[in-house]
DNA sequence: CCGGTTGTTCAGCG
DNA sequence: GCGCTGAACAACCG
């Protein structure tokens, strides 16, 4: 659930909503949240992996993490963290986080750094890696304030479709490299929405799980990589290591 | 049944 | 004050 383009998705679900009234608030969110009932959804909007909910004068902020999930128009065994009940429908929240945004959205979150929205600025990308040279490849991927979004398995994708190796420094890269990781970082995300929209994300994982390298059939390397040490899969031969 | 994880924050320590 | 480590959170899959 929880990368980047999984919040489009989310995001273009709950479409129906807009404008509507909250008629009631349920869950287990140590929030509060009945603060919500009687509101109107001004606007379903993203950052990265945060899902905005936005009313006159603050917002709602729903971050997934590594286990949260959402049901709308039905609901789960377990109980909600945060349940919205409409006239017409309901949407609801499991073992996410939610926090309330009372200052203007569009001071908090900078949309330049988000993989998927239309703002986005690869040249500011660019400007935060030379900001950062020692800065390893598969952490650069993870930051969220450069690739706002991108998660483990994009990461990873990303970094065999342009064959750098995930410990390479990004202040060593050449300049064409740089920019690939920069333009892939967005393309791959956008290929992921659309896979995942169908249904076959994972058919499409070219390094991300998988033992051997589709290229030339050697074993993967699989190694927790970087300061993030996240979970990392690659191909020794065919990703160059620049240090 | 257990181990591992599409993620992030924070306390504690050297 | 810094960077690093581990814990916490908490659900599902293989």
């Amino acid at each position: 659930m929880p990368e980047g383009p999984s919040i489009v998705i989310l995001k273009e679900l709950v479409q129906p909503f807009k404008g509507k009234k909250i008629i009631s608030v349920e869950g287990n969110s140590k929030q509060d949240i009945q603060r919500l009932a009687g509101q109107k959804v001004i606007d379903f909007t993203s950052w990265g992996k945060h899902f905005l909910i936005c009313f006159k004068g603050f917002a709602v902020r729903i971050h997934f993490m590594l286990f949260g999930s959402y049901r709308i128009n039905e609901q789960k065994e377990s109980k909600a963290r945060l349940s919205l009940q409409f006239k017409k429908g309901e949407i609801n929240f499991y073992a996410c986080s939610v926090q309330f945004v009372e200052d203007d959205i569009d001071l908090v979150y900078n949309w330049t750094s988000d993989v998927m929205n239309d703002n986005w600025d690869a040249t500011a990308a660019k400007q935060k890696l030379i900001e950062q040279p020692s800065m390893l490849a598969c952490d650069a991927l993870l930051d969220q304030q450069i690739f706002s979004g991108v998660g483990n398995i994009i990461k990873n994708e990303v970094l065999f479709r342009i064959r750098v190796h995930p410990e390479s420094e990004v202040g060593r890269l050449p300049i064409q490299q740089m920019e690939e990781l920069i333009s892939e970082a967005r393309n791959y995300s956008f290929d992921f929405l659309e896979w995942k929209k169908n249904y076959v994300l994972k058919k499409h994982w070219l390094a991300y799980t998988k033992k051997t390298c589709p290229r030339c059939n050697i074993p993967l390397i699989k190694k927790l990589a970087g300061k993030t040490k996240r979970r990392t899969f690659f191909c020794t031969n065919c990703q160059e290591l620049y240090k």
